[in-house]
DNA sequence: CGAGAAATTGAGTCAAATCAAAGACTGTGG
DNA sequence: CCACAGTCTTTGATTTGACTCAATTTCTCG
């Protein structure tokens, strides 16, 4: 897992880990053969809420967003996704999505079927395995996030998306440093909740401060440590750290 | 399920169902047998962050809090529990808990322990789906709640809040209308991410415009339609109301 | 009964929202 | 290839909901 991170990710490994990023990616070799791959495009819609439950995504390529409805038909977006990330996990409950999820870019995913989920709970145990971990690791990502949005101002809640972000892409094997934003300032400030000026203003900040760089949807980092010192909650982190050093990877993507 | 429901409850199916109330109730008939019965007391942790993750627990009766630590030793609570829950899902992911449990009063839990639950998942369909179930429903509450935090007005997530227990309690077979809350104000001034401060103040401001009567610990609710009316994040709703009332209980307590 | 904890209430302050407007970028059609 | 329309983003001015600080009051429990 390490060995495949880029050398100039190195200096991440310095700065405590934000979230739990140690999230099991279900390797499509032997995952993959005979289920169905489908290519979609920016907008479009993988599933919404009330959709029925077909099974759970495995996302290949390409970025999305889940996002949730209230009552008086208010979008929140709940979450990111990235390459290896499970999708519609939120399905087992009720048989239908709560949520809905809509992609970001062209983005590729993988179907497990419930029939085959089904079977390969009771057959794979590394498939079981991956399942809980991952439902469970979003339960800790979730509580770590409901205690950002609970307690953190809005300039440790914009440190705290950058770096989770930048660990993301590093554990991906891509930069930390500098990252394109596949999502707008509209849904950053959704998912963080706060006002898109306020985003706006932050990112200014942090960019007069030489902390970050940003020319429209691509981000630098300068400063990581400035921008760790700004993150005050970064639960799961031991675990994550101890985790990901201590378990090999159970199925990584590539 | 329905059918075990106090009469005076009724008035509550007129009104929308804020949460996903439909989590699955683990049966303690077939599951419990040979399986550890323990009692704590108020204060008492059930397991700490960072704890070997022995296994899976269900709450028998009594109330608990799960709360994770932020890096300045700041505690936050994510969720409140009741009979019927299951504790200590969060474990799955590094098999060691990222959250912290605490009774609120004198309660007794049942373990499953991850032995059992690795034998169970193989063998028995029902625990199998009761397991995702209650994840996912977690999952689904967890965004809710995200929305809420993000989104209320802090009279907004009182009124949810409130809500949100009274289905609870309504669920269990408990009065809708007036219940006992086993948190301080202090703890639900932290679920909520506000000052304790502010929900003494909503609390009081309830009580003028006679929407609900607060006597230390107990709390009835006068007014229900008010208090929904309060309420704009119903996330989950229709979900758990089709379900609820489509399905058969999975596995219920009692 | 008394000490400490929990809860309420009031007054003043501030972080972030809202309101407002200009500037930059994106994509489409001529 | 450029111009225009619409979206996205930034920046400034103002407002406000909720926090903090402070002072009681009420409750809990040894």
């Amino acid at each position: 897992m390490k060995s495949s991170y880029q050398s100039k990710n190195d200096h991440l490994s310095e700065s405590p880990i934000i979230g739990n990023h140690s999230a099991p990616k279900y390797n499509n070799n032997h995952s993959t053969r005979g289920h169905s791959h489908r290519i979609f495009q920016r907008r479009d819609n993988l599933f919404s809420a009330g959709d029925y439950f077909e099974g759970i995504y495995i996302l290949r390529s390409g970025s999305a967003k889940a996002f949730i409805t209230s009552r008086n038909g208010e979008e929140h977006i709940t979450k990111f996704f990235y390459p290896g990330d499970m999708l519609g996990l939120d399905g087992f409950d009720a048989n239908m999505h709560t949520q809905s999820v809509r992609f970001l870019e062209t983005s590729s995913v993988c179907l497990i079927t419930t029939s085959q989920v089904q079977r390969l709970m009771v057959t794979d145990q590394n498939f079981r395995a991956a399942i809980l971990q991952s439902m469970s690791h979003n339960l800790a990502c979730d509580s770590a996030m409901m205690m950002c949005l609970s307690t953190c101002s809005s300039e440790q809640k914009v440190a705290r998306f950058l770096m989770d972000l930048s660990i993301s892409f590093s554990e991906r094997g891509l930069s930390a440093g500098e990252f394109i934003l596949s999502m707008t300032r509209t849904d950053i400030a959704n998912y963080l909740g706060m006002a898109i000026e306020t985003v706006s203003r932050i990112f200014s900040s942090f960019q007069e401060r030489h902390i970050i760089a940003v020319q429209q949807r691509i981000l630098s980092i300068i400063d990581f440590a400035a921008l760790n010192a700004c993150v005050s909650i970064d639960v799961c982190a031991k675990t994550a750290a101890t985790n990901s050093s201590s378990k090999k990877p159970i199925l990584t993507m590539n």
